[in-house]
DNA sequence: CCTACCGATCGGTAGG
DNA sequence: CCTACCGATCGGTAGG
């Protein structure tokens, strides 16, 4: 009755990041207890229980915040293909070498996730077939034409091997979610080289010419300024 | 009461896929459905009637060919984990470079899921916590440990870039997961070039001089041919 | 945020 | 392989 819309204003994770969880509002108390229990056992092995037991308050009272557990899990989705989705639609557009975007793009995208406050690993990818979740199944498939996009540019301008714009996709995609399932999002605070090791083994895998690497992370670097310049926080 | 044990022989994939589906053994018809639905809806989202219903039977008549739910995902785990985990093992005592043992195990790895008869997306990592499935996690995890080998011997040996082992396991079976996941295991029977483009794409990422992928796959046919020799079908 | 409670569905059993 | 049925648990509501 009292709960507020799913489709609002994101919390910044800067903003979460400053304070002890225990002050957060209780709406994101209840995000990262799901996003962890997600992660661990499912979205469908997850109660509405076992979330409100581990926040110490009973399983009606999760209602006052969320309209429904689908409404909790939409809302992780904004965190895990919003964010990163608009992310990679804006580095897709700045002018610079197909390469150095998408060494930006994906170093961007694990270094969100590691960093994250809450659990990223909460959204496997047989959920998203979940009904209820279409419109983020969309933006998903949005997010997955982005990247193809990119890789199809650099294969045409010759800088990338003659490689299918959808298995790059896939590579790309499969090893970012590996390091981030392996590394439990939303413990650490400091993503130390992950991001440039799951970057740079990419590019290695996808240049024309491997060996130069080392060019696309330092022209990445200009795109990661400007991206951050442009989204503070 | 006459369901028949876990732990016994498995049917090997070669006999189910010269017979039509509904002329294959119940227990195999269960198992089947299973993967399927498990793959799109997880495990805990998929009931016993579900499985029932789409086999034409009554859902307390699963029980004559397994005793619970979780033994039908103990079977999957034989086929998910028991079956690529022995393999690996096989590979990584052949006398072959380093290079070779991994683009072998690699490429065999997405064959065996993409040419199988049932779905192999039906296991997500977060399962693999379910309670009594313990033993498949220790074996899950001998596996990576196996993978980690095989690259430390390269890193040592100079063929691979001085890269983290670990890391290493990750970007491979995060590629080969999500190359899986999205051919959608089980409903094709050739896998084309996808075995090959993994297996190339990880070795470029990995090799010390990337430029001798060529010179890896040709040693790495010697290793294929031998496991086949020692492993018909 | 609580207690009390709802109908639906779950995995599994009894007995034939 | 069936019908009949079990206790447990599910997501969600009523009403304060």
């Amino acid at each position: 009755m009292s709960a507020k819309p799913t489709t609002g204003s994101r919390p910044d994770f800067r903003q979460l990041r400053a304070l002890p969880r225990e002050r957060w509002p209780r709406r994101e108390q209840i995000l990262f207890e799901a996003a962890s229990q997600f992660a661990q056992r499912g979205y469908h092995g997850t109660s509405t229980r076992d979330i409100a037991d581990a926040l110490g308050i009973r399983q009606p009272s999760l209602y006052n915040h969320y309209p429904s557990k689908l409404a909790i899990l939409e809302d992780l989705c904004a965190y895990d293909i919003g964010v990163p989705g608009e992310r990679a639609r804006w580095i897709s557009r700045v002018d610079a070498p197909a390469s150095a975007r998408l060494y930006a793009a994906v170093r961007l995208d694990v270094e969100y996730c590691l960093e994250a406050p809450i659990d990223m690993r909460g959204l496997p990818d047989d959920l998203i077939g979940e009904p209820g979740l279409e419109t983020w199944n969309r933006k998903l498939r949005a997010w997955y034409a982005t990247v193809r996009a990119i890789v199809r540019e650099g294969v045409e301008a010759g800088e990338l091997a003659p490689i299918d714009p959808e298995f790059a996709r896939q590579a790309i995609w499969g090893v970012e979610w590996e390091v981030i399932r392996v590394s439990h999002g939303g413990r650490r605070r400091r993503a130390g080289t992950r991001p440039d090791d799951v970057a740079s083994f990419v590019l290695r895998g996808l240049l024309a010419d491997p060996s130069r690497v080392g060019e696309a992370r330092e022209a990445a670097a200009g795109v990661i300024a400007a991206y951050r310049a442009a989204h503070p926080g």
